[in-house]
RNA sequence: GGCUCCAUGGUCAAGCGGUGAAGACGUCGCCCUCUCAAGGCGGAAUCACGAGUUCGAUUCUCGUUGGGGCUACCA
């Protein structure tokens, strides 16, 4: 065979060398020991957790060591594309604050983003080009050939595959193209007709049932490697005839990335377990084309709880799985992040809390600490992160945060249902537009957002913005809604007593201990105990203890038995909508 | 089915031949307290199983079981 001739066949039209593409990518210029990461999605437009869960492990890489990130988008497969992804993932990156230095996260033109820096184009859909440069070289070694099998013919393949139950795939006696003259491919072309090139593994099966080697003889087709995450990994090496350029002259992924990560630099390949076990195809084609691999980085995969069993976190099932919903909840991005990097590396949380004020960038980032077991995604803990997240932000910052939040997903809420309508769905015309209601109400806002958030022991009760709407909504009239009822401790023919009692002796000008004091004695004087200990000592003397009196006070305002200290409340609500909750409470009793 | 990765409380996990087997979330109890939250104190709860190596295995090896992934002209 003469595979000079073949290639010239093969690819006309590529005019260019390997050795041209080589010198259009130098090597980077960067200090010693600097990591190049990537992060390459596939613009399906369904950006994950998992894929953030890699953005912040590449970013932390490159940056911790003066070294760069960058993004490639991976758009191989224009089946899967959807439109206006590329931009979704860009701007979901960007809320979660993932710094790229390179990419494709230039402006927008004709639905694609420019190119910063030197190392692109980023899109691979506009690299054709070179991966046929380098396939043209492949073919001209003899280590690749065109492949004119139809998908019924390979369909067909599989099924005696299975009957014969043997080892699936294009390899071995299979391979029909593999080794056919040059006047069949020439007969081929000449019909018009189209093909895949397929890379010529130079492995065997030692997996097949009719392997006749000694065990000594498999164990030489074995390979091992290192993976900055799981160590020594020894596999076999792959025996498969994968397909390296599609009929219609793309590359699939294993070659794409191949080329791209070579040509750009990359040092450090993170990327999901998925990828595990394809790594045998991309050793051996970086080994064909005389390169040196990256060091792969392989992640866990994101686990949830499925009744008893742990399964992988779905798209279809999950609706948490997507960025877009910790978006839309408002989660803060900060929280998001402190929860991740806490799965990512295990001593991530005890450096936190020896380092509460620390940036977060200063925590030294180690892929040996990263976990290679399934991690069951916990929104427990993230909850609890975001606690701690958001009590160290300032009531400005989160009212800022609030607002942004708001004006995206607030326009149209349903104090009733609780629920976030479509604005323009007619039905949600009496929805409450929270965006309005914040910018309206701003320095009131700002005192609800400081209750008790600062001294020793703050409050860390404010998880995400809608848990947070649902916290404050009795401070507004437009999302006010009565939820508790009074306590059954109390008699109800007491309330109406209780509550004018308190009106008449309600002055706004009380500091908080005179204003307590004043509705200690009250209680007291209408027989209940002024300290719940002494009720609880001797029940019998009393109709109850001050905290069912002030209860009943705090369901009228509030329309809860549970909320911050009234005192405080009042202050923010001001006297005559105090009075108006407790006469409109009046009134219903 | 084949190949492969993984396996410590309910969850995330530390551990890297000898430990009372950390810590965090959750949970339970107590304290503080006008309610809630926060905070303090304390409790329950873990090395999947079976062989082997070793004076000694959570830790090393093999097997079993369980779970995950891959098995495309998808990534």
């Amino acid at each position: 065979m003469n595979y000079e001739k073949l290639a010239e066949l093969l690819f006309p039209h590529i005019t260019k060398t390997p050795a041209d593409w080589i010198a259009a990518f130098p090597p980077r210029v960067l200090p010693e020991g600097a990591k190049v990461t990537r992060l390459a999605p596939s613009p399906t437009g369904f950006i994950h957790l998992g894929n953030l869960y890699g953005a912040f492990t590449g970013e932390r890489l490159a940056h911790q060591s003066e070294g760069v990130f960058f993004l490639r988008i991976e758009d191989t497969d224009n089946k899967r594309e959807v439109e206006g992804a590329v931009e979704a993932v860009i701007s979901s990156l960007a809320y979660f604050n993932v710094r790229f230095d390179e990419g494709a996260l230039g402006e927008m033109k004709n639905g694609k983003a420019t190119d910063v820096g030197a190392y692109g184009p980023y899109y691979q859909s506009d690299r054709a080009e070179i991966y046929q440069t380098f396939a043209k070289q492949l073919v001209r070694e003899g280590k690749a050939y065109p492949c004119f099998a139809s998908e019924e013919e390979l369909a067909a393949m599989r099924e005696t595959q299975e009957a014969e139950k043997a080892n699936p795939g294009y390899h071995g006696k299979w391979a029909v193209w593999r080794n056919r003259p040059m006047e069949d491919i020439e007969a081929e072309l000449a019909a018009g007709k189209k093909f895949t090139l397929r890379f010529r593994s130079e492995g065997i099966d030692i997996s097949a049932a009719d392997c006749k080697l000694t065990e000594e003889e498999k164990a030489s087709h074995m390979f091992t490697v290192t993976d900055g995450i799981r160590g020594r990994l020894t596999m076999p090496e792959n025996y498969q005839d994968v397909v390296l350029l599609k009929q219609n002259g793309i590359p699939t992924y294993h070659f794409a990335h191949v080329i791209d990560d070579h040509l750009m630099g990359t040092t450090h390949v993170v990327r999901g377990e998925e990828w595990l076990s394809s790594l045998p195809i991309h050793v051996q084609i970086f080994s064909a084309l005389g390169w040196e691999p990256p060091v792969f980085c392989h992640t866990t995969v994101l686990m949830k709880m499925d009744g008893d069993t742990k399964r992988k976190l779905s798209k279809r099932k999950d609706p948490e799985l997507s960025l877009n919903y910790y978006r839309s909840e408002g989660y803060h991005p900060d929280a998001v992040r402190e929860y991740l990097l806490t799965i990512l590396n295990s001593n991530f949380e005890e450096w936190r809390i020896a380092n509460p004020d620390a940036d977060w960038e200063s925590f030294r980032f180690t892929t040996e600490k990263m976990s290679s077991s399934g991690t069951l995604f916990d929104l427990n803990k993230l909850n609890d992160v975001s606690k701690d997240v958001l009590v160290r932000k300032p009531a400005e910052e989160l009212y800022a945060f609030l607002l942004d939040w708001a004006e995206r997903y607030g326009r149209a809420y349903d104090p009733k249902t609780r629920m976030y309508c479509d604005p323009e769905d007619p039905a949600a015309a009496d929805a409450v537009d929270l965006y309005e209601l914040f910018r309206a109400n701003e320095a009131k806002m700002l005192r609800i957002l400081s209750i008790d958030r600062t001294g020793e022991k703050p409050r860390k009760d404010l998880v995400y913005a809608k848990q947070i709407v649902e916290y404050f909504s009795y401070f507004f009239d437009e999302t006010f809604v009565p939820e508790d009822t009074f306590p059954e401790e109390v008699p109800a023919e007491d309330i109406p007593e209780i509550l004018e009692g308190y009106l008449a002796r309600y002055y706004p000008e009380d500091d908080n201990s005179v204003w307590f004091d004043k509705v200690r004695s009250y209680a007291e004087h209408l027989g209940y105990a002024g300290k719940p200990k002494d009720f609880k000592k001797n029940p019998e003397l009393y109709k109850g203890h001050v905290g069912h009196v002030s209860t009943v006070i705090r369901v009228a305002v509030t329309g809860r038995r549970n909320s911050p200290d009234l005192w405080t409340i009042q202050q923010i609500m001001g006297e005559p909508l105090v009075q108006a909750r407790i006469k409109r409470a009046l009134g219903g009793a």
